[in-house]
DNA sequence: TCTTTCTTTGTAATATTATAACATCGTTCA
DNA sequence: TGAACGATGTTATAATATTACAAAGAAAGA
């Protein structure tokens, strides 16, 4: 499975990725204004996690307003939407590498190189799920974040 | 399996909780000191997750001193050796429900009465280490918390 | 078109969570 | 005794996040 460990056409990924937002963003009826698309357009630039005042930076060099609740706002609209996740071991944001798919997302954060790879899992299967479904606790969501180091770290310097 | 969704002897889950401590730290020959034994009496007696303030303002009725670094010093040390974990999700503390257990925790938090249950999981199986392990990730811990509805909630309020 | 309604944005202020930095104290042990 | 170490005391500040309210803009019905 492709990860995000490795080379990519960038420029097209995010492209793509802002068009598949615009496109459902049509299809629900919402707004993606400027900032929410820019917002988008950061995260998948950086292709890491970023945390809100980080985001402020830019969009204050991109000439937008950038007082916190600014880029709050615009990621709440883009987890709400599942268009990025909130990780949060880092307290920072990354956007969504399956846009469009409903999903639960997992992470592998390097704790090398600070990339963030995401994956989805199922979640009604699992270790966690069998216990769950034991104790009648009713799963709706999970934060699945793995830390270790990533296959490029690995490489380069083996423990 | 036990999770702590339900009535138990609660002064016994707190004496025996100090006590597993106290044996482990003689053993480790680290100094279990009065703040550090506080803060895991008050983690045990919540039996919830505390944030860091909160604990804070409970040392200051104890006479404790109250600046933060004190609370964040305590807690580093539990969640160090394992007495404590960090619940991501909440920013906040949860007493340790395996104590001297070596083990990779996994929590279910209600979303309702925000009560948190810890249970253990394998990390080396499960769909997100096959997936890490098919990139060459190597994960060396993980934060895994599931929000939902617990067995109590559930039944006092049906959706 | 008008105007009502709802969503989004602008802005100031503040809340919450967490750490840095450095001085002091007490114990251990060479 | 005094060097090394671990723990604590204390001040200050950094980093993350939210509240609250005013104003502007888009959407939808009459």
């Amino acid at each position: 499975m492709n990860l995000g460990f490795h080379k990519h056409d960038h420029a097209a990924c995010i492209s793509e990725g802002v068009a598949r937002a615009d496109a459902l963003c049509v299809e629900e009826g919402v707004q993606f204004t400027p900032v929410r698309k820019r917002v988008l357009e950061l995260l998948l630039q950086a292709h890491r996690a970023m945390g809100a005042y980080q985001i402020l930076d830019q969009l204050r060099e991109d000439g937008f307003k950038h007082q916190p609740p600014v880029a709050y706002r615009a990621l709440d609209f883009l987890v709400a939407r599942g268009f990025a996740h909130k990780i949060e071991k880092l307290n920072a944001f990354i956007a969504c590498a399956h846009l469009g798919l409903h999903h639960s997302p997992a992470f592998l954060i390097c704790r090398c190189c600070a990339s963030v790879a995401e994956t989805r899992v199922d979640e009604t299967r699992g270790p966690l799920s069998d216990v769950a479904n034991s104790a009648g606790f009713v799963i709706e969501k999970a934060v699945i974040e793995a830390e270790g180091i990533c296959p490029n770290c690995l490489t380069d310097q083996p423990e």
